[in-house]
DNA sequence: CTAAACTCTCACGTCGGCGTGAGAGTCAAG
DNA sequence: CTTGACTCTCACGCCGACGTGAGAGTTTAG
């Protein structure tokens, strides 16, 4: 497919993925003319690349991940303890909203209470 | 105190102080020829600040907040729905971010797997 | 064959939370 | 009174993930 349905199908913007691409996460074909040719699988590729960017790993480290997965699996050591370190500041980060949402909690508590029926929390709370 | 000494004692820049200020989420006193001076208090409000930045909050709601808090206290409704909201988006990026993590230990786990004695997860996991 | 709809490659604009001087006034110590 | 450490107010710089034209080629429907 064209880069036009895969924005549509992603939900995500066509200068995002060139944007992708220039990062080297996606590295789709070109037709003669110089059109990028993407396949199915790029589609998974991007909903990972949008997750990765959501929790707050930078485009050249996912660039580098996503080349390490798809070029031949086996990341490099160095790539491995990127990661590792990665995996720890989002342990650190989850942590942290935590108590900053109980923080929040306290704010909207002691400034008025009005009766509130548990509000069901997020899966781990 | 003056700025450099509550810099000093938070951790925080003078420039960022200075920031907090224009956003309105820190009022000090001034001294007759300019200076800023903060009291003790102060100290807290700005730990408050790192955490509520951390979270992903702008400065622009941070400032309404502090300046409902010490103003005097109960926060207009409309500020009320907006860190509600922002309770929710924290809650919402939890979730993500437990997703993302178990998604990179996926991926350091298929890609080669040395025996690892528990690593002691975050204190929710 | 033509016009609309897509796509291409530059390349500058944006936004937020500060960093980093520039130039000038203020305060404590000797 | 001077010197050095602080502080003040502009005001431009930075970085990352795109947004947004500009100008030009490509493809497709009629």
């Amino acid at each position: 497919m064209k880069i036009g349905e895969l924005a549509h199908r992603t939900g995500v913007s066509v200068r995002a993925l060139r944007y992708y691409e220039e990062k080297g996460a996606l590295r789709p074909d070109r037709t003669p003319s110089g059109y990028r040719i993407f396949t199915d699988s790029e589609i998974r590729k991007v909903a990972h690349i949008q997750t990765l960017l959501a929790a707050g790993l930078g485009m050249d480290l996912i660039g580098e991940i996503l080349a390490c997965l798809s070029g031949e699996s086996l990341l490099l050591d160095n790539c491995r303890e990127r990661l590792e370190a990665e995996r720890r500041r989002i342990t650190n980060d989850i942590d942290q909203l935590v108590h900053t949402r109980s923080l929040l909690d306290d704010l909207l508590a002691t400034t008025r209470a009005p009766a509130q029926p548990n509000p069901v929390e997020s899966s781990i709370a």
